[in-house]
DNA sequence: AATAATTTTTAGATTAATCTAAATTTTTTT
DNA sequence: AAAAAAATTTAGATTAATCTAAAAATTATT
């Protein structure tokens, strides 16, 4: 039988919240991230786990399964390409696409998926950083670290967000930080620990800790 | 308010059923085509006339109002236009598109709309010759005439087909007819109807009666 | 360990889209 | 114009996804 647009979004929301280490994720987390209610989310469960998607015992959390991880790691392929497309070929902003791909992501043909990848190129990340899983459904994190934790003077390269909202992204852009930007930490200002840094040894600007907090890099 | 994937399938349905007069489609003809009970059709016909999509009195069959038509000719457009991406873009055959174009005609965003039409470089016809409506929702159906039509020494083109199924287009994939190809026919067979036909002023093959009903041609 | 607070589940409704069976209306045939 | 046939609608259920309010289980605090 085939999954509906909700079911996969709550594997989808699952695999997000229980990280790489698969961690357990409370109902209320659930609640939470599908704007439902607990309520909601039980019956929700019940049924994942009838359908073996799911590990759930009541009142102890629920874990993907081996099927569920497929499903949700397939969705979030779907939903990357389906970025990359609407960025590099439709030409939208990366503020853009993040909704029209929330729809997209449901589309069910694994004929249309493999032609898409090739059409992209088979690209390794979308427009946010994320990486894309492979066919065989291979999904690596890099691990990349937050510019919080860059020291003054040190060089990184911008990698990616942990914030998607339409907002920053913006924010970004008006402060000529993409990925791929050399970001050079030139010094942090006691006041509102804000950082001052050089985008692409060229222009110099504040960036708040709020911003920094959102931005994954790289050493180079 | 949203219209839900159901109710579109439902104008557009109603649409094509009602043909370019406009004319009353019935309860039955509808729970034919939807593939579901008269009963079920009656309910959704009440709701759509709620919402001001459909004129319809009790027993007296449905027409789109100006609203539904609209919202018709919309899905309409997406469909064609994702079925242009589909061939043009990511080479399906014409034979294998319909069914994902069934699901992607109704992703909303008339942003994407736009862009994926200009990114296709704003085609007028879909793969199977059916005319795209433009932006502003002018839909002009060509006058073609069907094949059955054409007398014996007439040169014609191939511009459309009214039957879409796979198995159909494969049939005439391996006769080597395809949009576009000059069709002259030669003599009508009296023993069951076929036509002997040349195909691009090159080679001669027998059509029956039932593939040359569903060939939309142009006098030249 | 008992009590309080928090989290989660159950019980009972609601809405959309569907169904079957029965009733009603319209159309066709005698 | 009756009677018969066909088409359509109504009545009453069902399933998926949601809700609120109440009950139960777990966790935290005295
Ligand atoms: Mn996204
Ligand atoms: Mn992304
Ligand atoms: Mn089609
Ligand atoms: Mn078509």
């Amino acid at each position: 039988m085939q999954n509906s647009f909700t079911e996969e979004n709550y594997l989808k929301i699952i695999h997000a919240l229980s990280g790489r280490e698969g961690l357990e994720v409370s109902t209320n987390a659930l609640a939470e991230s599908t704007s439902t209610r607990a309520a909601s989310v039980t019956d929700m469960l019940r049924k994942l786990a009838e359908k073996g998607l799911i590990h759930y015992k009541k009142y102890q959390g629920v874990r993907l399964t081996e099927a569920g991880e497929k499903v949700a790691i397939n969705v979030i392929r779907k939903h990357r390409l389906w970025e990359v497309f609407l960025v590099e070929k439709l030409g939208f902003g990366w503020d853009e696409v993040h909704d029209i791909a929330e729809e997209l992501e449901h589309i069910p043909s694994d004929h249309l998926v493999e032609r898409l990848d090739a059409f992209l190129g088979h690209p390794r990340f979308d427009p946010h950083g994320d990486p894309i899983p492979d066919a065989k459904g291979n999904l690596t994190e890099p691990d990349y670290l937050v510019l919080t934790d860059v020291q003054i003077g040190e060089k990184v390269r911008m990698m990616g967000v942990l914030d998607h909202a339409p907002s920053f992204l913006q924010h970004l852009d008006r402060a000529g930080i993409t990925l791929g930007s050399v970001i050079e930490i030139r010094e942090i200002n006691e006041y509102d620990k804000s950082a001052s840094v050089q985008i692409n040894e060229n222009h110099t600007l504040f960036i708040s800790l709020e911003v920094s907090k959102n931005l994954l890099v790289q050493r180079r």
